[in-house]
DNA sequence: AGCACGCCGACT
DNA sequence: GTCGGCGTGCTC
């Protein structure tokens, strides 16, 4: 009998494919293994054995399989059970879920090795320039990749000339695989066996002591292993007996010294304070216990507690107990929201039981947390991630915890699979018989909706840790302020007054501005005409600090012009306003404080964001202003007074969540103010302050927005009361996306009738020099979810069966919010 | 998604 | 006349 397996390959293709295997192969493999294959004529993947079967393909020869990389499978039947719910849920291939879900160190890829042919020399007046050029350069390197080769002869279709020069036998080419994960290894040192006896010691050191300096090395390397008992690594030689690593390499090479390597993580944490979890408050306790309760009846629980009321010590609770049952904990947080303060808190607790997983940590730290996770070790009890961190090989899941459950950065909108974490871990959960907790002090549309109809349990905390008050909010109206003539700048008299007292009583101050660059927009006093992305449709932002104009969509940079590109005029004006500019005011209103900014621009690279953070921490910015990013669980004793810069450009954003957003991130700044007994003060200024959710947010009442918004949704159709899919077309020819878009919205309407929205163009209608164009489908409750799916895909194979519409892109965001 | 095959414009 | 552009189709 023939042995087969299916294989899913990280290529965004609907089918599996099949390869033959042997007898031994078949008694080896188990699903969940990774072989890489060949595909095509000429690539090696890596797939993952999907399934093992006798059943020979009819009408193709299955390949044989390259080689097994695994000796136990790297992924469990859980995650391909969640692999598949992703992929038919949100209408993409398993290969999309396999690219995202797997660290990339453990997808290797094939790579075509260009060598010298040594068989014969080639008479070199044959060869052509650039295939000169190749040759050349592989007698100086044994050989070369492809990414080389484009860039000696620096243009990138280079097949051609690789191809020439393999037809004239000058070149060879291998395909060759690589494992891209590489433990680290950590470089020890030991006095070499020869001299570990007391009689050759001592002539030795008499020996060196023409050698100072190596005399010395010998000494330390003495010192430092009689006080910690443990080998000695070379690094630790080197900077305690200040000897250069040339000394040590001497030393090495006279047989002296033996140089040996040891595996280690490379994440390691080192504390060993195991602190016991805080006794809970009165509200916490029985939060506690109304979530145990919800939690024999209900599969999800959804936890509303006000912003600062504990929610982490009552996590700290659950995770305990579910420890102690011996089942393991993911606690999913925004990624903005992975700070050093929340892990190292964690750590506290729990020590070496937590790892973290984040977007920010390099693939080899991603696959050494991932193969703990499978092994069940002791280190990955508990799991703090980001986004992606549902992936991870769980065995044993016992509770998920989804904390800022209303972030939107849960959903991955670009590439597929587009799913949305929250969602994804209830799923999971469920696949673990384990049970999820939603956590957040301004609980999303639809979690608080599912609560309220009995999908999920509600337990609610109302008051603040220690009693604290909720922080005073008022309302400023600048339209007012202006008209008096009372701002200065963005700053109204009262912001000022109040950042004048809480400055001088030594509070923080944070200031929010939803925005970031310095004035976003250059605009043209004579003409009014704006610089534009040349890629995209949409003017280009200034950002002061290199004196450029940017483009947010593609990433277009080009020097701040002196003159306006269209007249010449040299008068050229900023329009609206930003951080950066924010930044630049409060310097000129209070230049004796210390200010600083957080956004985008300042927080790249690995630690920019926890350089601020601390800084914040240990009192050394007064005033910081920033974006978002400051919005999520982060701690500050000391801030007294927050203030929203404008909360207009919020409510004004054009998409049906723009309202429970701004309440959301609002509520959200505003419990930064007044963590300690004293209470802190919220200034918001906005030209509108009679707005409802302006009212809503300044009473902390999150049911009266809850129940207006819901009506709205009711109104007009929008989630959680309709589901929905967007399709998204583009392409480089806007007239192509145009009629295939009209196309495809006719198709659709044939079958759900007016619940089809569109075409549209979005607000920018062109990114990258891709014209876009979109396609809303709304779904009522009561229709079957997966018989629309079935329709769509029917309609979608339709559309691509039009010649003309092939070259358009197609893209399927199912709950696209 | 790659990558090869196949058909039309800009250079020697 | 070729080289090289990209539209089209296939991958077990």
């Amino acid at each position: 009998m023939l042995n087969f397996i299916d294989v899913i390959i990280p290529i965004p293709l609907q089918k599996l494919f099949t390869y033959r295997i042997t007898k031994a192969e078949a008694d080896f493999l188990k699903i969940g293994m990774r072989v890489s294959v060949p595909f095509g004529k000429s690539k090696i993947y890596t797939g993952i054995v999907y399934r093992i079967h006798h059943e020979q393909p009819t009408v193709y020869e299955a390949k044989d399989i390259h080689q097994i990389l695994d000796d136990s499978p790297v992924v469990n039947e859980k995650q391909l059970q969640l692999w598949h719910w992703i992929a038919n849920y949100y209408m993409c291939t398993l290969g999309d879920v396999m690219r995202a879900a797997l660290p990339s160190a453990f997808i290797l890829e094939s790579e075509t090795i260009i060598s010298k042919n040594n068989i014969k020399d080639i008479d070199e007046s044959t060869l052509k320039d650039d295939e000169f050029l190749v040759y050349e350069a592989l007698h100086h390197q044994s050989s070369l990749k492809i990414h080389d080769i484009v860039n000696i002869l620096d243009k990138k279709n280079v097949l051609p000339v690789i191809n020439r020069l393999l037809e004239k036998n000058a070149i060879q080419i291998d395909e060759e695989l690589y494992e891209k994960y590489i433990p680290k290894l950590v470089r020890y040192v030991k006095l070499h066996i020869n001299f570990t006896s007391e009689e050759a010691l001592n002539t030795l050191l008499n020996d060196l002591t023409k050698a100072p300096k190596q005399r010395q090395v010998i000494m330390t390397l003495f010192s430092i292993s009689a006080k910690t008992k443990k080998p000695v690594k070379v690094s630790d030689l080197s900077t305690e007996s200040d000897a250069s690593p040339a000394i040590i390499k001497s030393l090495i090479d006279k047989g002296i010294l033996e140089d040996y390597h040891i595996q280690t993580d490379r994440i390691q944490y080192s504390g060993e304070a195991h602190e016991d979890s805080k006794n809970l408050n009165e509200h916490q306790s029985i939060a506690l216990s109304d979530i145990e309760d919800s939690f024999t009846t209900q599969n999800v629980t959804l936890l509303h507690g006000v912003t600062s009321s504990g929610k982490t010590e009552v996590y700290v609770k659950l995770m305990e107990d579910v420890l102690n049952k011996g089942k393991q904990v993911l606690y999913l947080l925004p990624e903005i929201a992975l700070t050093t303060q929340l892990i190292t808190r964690l750590q506290h607790y729990f020590g070496e039981q937590v790892s973290v997983f984040h977007s920010r940590y390099s693939t080899h730290e991603r696959v050494e947390v991932w193969n703990h996770v499978l092994k069940n070790a002791a280190k990955a009890q508990i799991i703090l991630g980001a986004r992606s961190s549902i992936f991870l090989p769980f065995n044993n899941l016992g509770l998920i915890i989804v904390d800022e459950e209303h972030e939107q950065s849960f959903k991955q909108f670009d590439p597929a699979p587009r799913y949305h974490a929250r969602d994804t871990a209830i799923v999971l959960a469920n696949i673990h018989k384990a049970k999820t907790l939603l956590g957040s002090a301004t609980p999303s549309l639809e979690s608080y909706y599912n609560a309220q109809q009995h999908k999920y349990g509600l337990v609610e905390i109302n008051q603040r840790y220690n009693n604290v008050l909720m922080p005073d909010i008022e309302l400023v109206d600048i339209k007012d302020k202006q008209k008096r003539k009372l701002m200065k700048g963005h700053f109204s008299d009262r912001l000022i007054e109040e950042m004048t007292d809480a400055l001088k009583d030594g509070h923080q101050i944070i200031l929010f501005q939803n925005r970031r660059g310095f004035s976003p927009i250059v605009e043209c006093h004579t003409c009014g005409h704006a610089p534009q992305c040349p890629n995209c449709d949409v003017s280009l932002t200034y950002h002061q600090y290199r004196d450029q104009l940017r483009c947010h969509y593609c990433g277009y940079v080009m020097a701040m012009p002196k003159n306006c590109m269209a007249c010449g005029s040299p008068e050229l004006d900023s329009k609206g306003f930003g951080t950066e500019q924010i930044e630049e005011e409060v310097k000129s209103l209070f230049p004796d404080y210390k200010v600083a900014r957080m956004d985008l621009d300042t927080t790249r690279g690995k630690y920019g964001y926890e350089k601020i953070i601390t800084a914040f921490e240990q009192l050394e910015i007064d005033i910081l202003v920033g974006t978002q990013m400051l919005t999520k669980g982060l701690d500050f004793r000391n801030v007294k007074l927050v203030a929203v810069m404008n909360a207009d450009n919020l409510l004004n954003f054009p998409d049906f969540r723009a309202h429970e957003r701004s309440f959301q991130l609002i509520l959200q700044v505003a419990g930064r103010a007044g963590r300690t007994d004293v209470r802190g003060k919220v200034l918001i200024q906005t030209y509108n302050p009679y707005h409802a959710i302006l009212q809503q947010v300044s009473n902390n009442d999150y049911m009266g927005m809850f129940n207006e918004q819901m009506n709205d949704r009711h109104n007009f159709k929008y989630p959680p009361v309709y589901k929905q899919i967007k399709i998204t077309l583009k392409h480089k020819d806007y007239t192509k996306v145009d009629t295939a878009s009209i196309w495809l919205a006719k198709s659709l309407r044939q079958v759900f009738e007016d619940h089809v929205l569109g075409p549209e163009s979005p607000p920018v209608a062109r990114i990258r020099n891709q014209f876009y164009k979109n396609i809303l489908i709304k779904i009522p409750k009561k229709q079957s979810l997966s018989k629309t799916k079935e329709a769509i895909i029917k309609v979608n194979n339709s559309f691509l069966s039009i010649k003309d519409f092939r070259s358009v892109k197609l893209i399927l965001n199912v709950d696209n919010f």
